[in-house]
DNA sequence: AACCAGGAGACAT
DNA sequence: ATGTCTCATGGT
């Protein structure tokens, strides 16, 4: 089981995913953030409220101060920190020239640049540049490095750059660089959120062949 | 009723 | 360089 086998079987058995829900790259950014160590379902009540409450723009949340704005973002937990984080990105947005300005740059000045945000990690930030921006970066998050030491193919202490480039390289030659790995991420994200939690839920998983759960991986406490 | 969720940063070792 | 702690709400 390689990687590209493993794409190619979630592929197949799972149909396009038509990544990331959202309806403009900015709620991209927005979503990205506010998914940091949270459920998708949490973050979606965050979104609404920002519709509900029309500030889910960069003017909109700019101009909402810190109270405001946490209180809104508050289902999706740590809303103090991803409060200023948000109001952190949206001034880096506008400082960028907006979309337009923003697609000028090259995307490793943009990831540079969005790396030096407080609040934006290496995941975050890989996020934004493949689902807001368009950009051919392989998105790593606790998922990916889950379900390939689970198939013996990393062992899962590895650095996310490392594997960044690893999975980056592995597709090196591919014409259709952003939206293989706009796919893969999805694939991985959602076939994770059925079989591969932290506790196993194999049964059903289309993956059987070669996963060994909890033997000889990061996750194991007694190798 | 612990445990986990599509992380990141500060700080100690 | 590698651990450990904090941030916080919501679902199981």
């Amino acid at each position: 089981m390689s990687i590209v086998t493993i794409y190619q079987q979630l592929a197949s058995h799972y149909g396009k995913q038509q990544w990331w829900p959202a309806d403009t790259p900015f709620e991209v950014m927005i979503g990205a953030v506010l998914t940091q160590n949270t459920s998708w379902n949490s973050v979606e009540k965050a979104i609404n409220n920002l519709k509900d409450a029309k500030i889910l723009s960069p003017n909109g949340i700019a101009q909402s101060d810190h109270q405001k704005l946490g209180e809104l973002i508050r289902p999706s937990g740590y809303f103090n920190q991803k409060a200023e984080r948000l109001h952190r990105l949206v001034k880096w947005y506008f400082e960028h020239g907006e979309m337009d300005g923003i697609q000028q740059r090259s995307t490793i000045e943009l990831r540079e640049s969005l790396l030096s945000l407080n609040g934006i990690g290496p995941e975050t930030a890989d996020d934004i540049l493949l689902y807001a921006f368009e950009r051919p970066v392989f998105v790593i998050d606790a998922y990916t490095r889950r379900i390939f030491s689970r198939y013996g193919l990393i062992n899962g202490k590895e650095k996310y750059e490392q594997l960044r480039i690893l999975c980056e390289d592995t597709f090196a030659a591919h014409d259709h660089r952003v939206s293989l790995f706009n796919e893969f991420h999805a694939l991985i994200v959602s076939h994770a959120k059925m079989f591969c939690k932290t506790k196993p839920v194999c049964s059903g998983c289309p993956l059987i062949d070669g996963c060994q759960y909890g033997k000889n991986t990061y996750e194991s406490k007694t190798d």
